[in-house]
DNA sequence: CCGTATCCTCTGGGATACTG
DNA sequence: CAGTATCCCAGAGGATACGG
């Protein structure tokens, strides 16, 4: 990635006055973060109500490396934070920032794409099925 | 890829009966799919006008090697369609399907998040210059 | 449980050169 | 112009083992 595409390479944080003008030359970087394997399953895992490592690892089937890695990425981003618990063993909660939120919009349109056909019913069930085991959780907590 | 991460790695033509049920487990297929590297960009711009195989390949600075394995997945998966024209020398135009036009939500909703802050004039007036530049292609043409 | 460290394989993809 | 063919290697990421 070192070599001619380095337009899409930089990181979001190292863009220049972020707030100054929204410049369209951004997307490529948006691109190159989406684009980047398995970013876009653990948002949506995020998103889902899973805020574990493991929790996540397991439903992604991905190993602990792997996985870290990519968290870490997603706190540089500003997507994702760390919520340490003093608590043995260590309990570590996952948690999307406004940043990461605000890309169920995202999530939401490749989810439509996905089934166009079908109503979003089916959906829906599933979606109460997560939360229901992400509350499980959270009750283990509080 | 034919490690252990196999619910991500079979491709979409590949579901079975794709018109049945809605199933929320194609997502992780989707993800996967535009998780890819230079997908993304490449439907953009697609999106944006550029149709052409050297067009794409400058604007991405992508190499011919790649760009021609990704529009060959990008074809397979029903997204893209070849248009040939009998010319000297040849001619090709990439141009979306229904399918591949249904990602205009997803990449639009990339681009609002990509910029939250700023207004969406500064990208309307680079949308234009962009159209200029296909119809200028097209104008070759017909 | 939540990672980090190591090792090692496999492949995405860049550079370059060549054809119809 | 629109690819295909080769060569080649950095780096993604899996397996495994270990540490706090």
């Amino acid at each position: 990635m070192v070599h001619s595409g380095e337009q899409a390479a930089r990181a979001f944080h190292e863009l220049p006055e972020a707030g100054a003008q929204p410049n369209h030359s951004d997307c490529p970087a948006a691109y190159h973060f989406l684009g980047t394997r398995w970013n876009l399953h653990i948002i949506s895992a995020l998103l889902d109500g899973y805020t574990r490592f493991t929790e996540i690892a397991l439903l992604l089937n991905l190993n602990s490396r792997t996985l870290a890695e990519r968290l870490k990425h997603l706190e540089l981003e500003g997507i994702v934070v760390r919520q340490e618990r003093n608590q043995i063993p260590v309990r570590t909660d996952y948690e999307l920032t406004a940043k990461g939120q605000a890309l169920r919009e995202v999530v939401s349109e490749i989810q439509k794409w996905t089934m166009p056909a079908g109503g979003p019913e089916a959906m829906e069930v599933i979606s109460k099925e997560r939360r229901t085991y992400a509350e499980r959780e959270i009750l283990q907590i509080g």
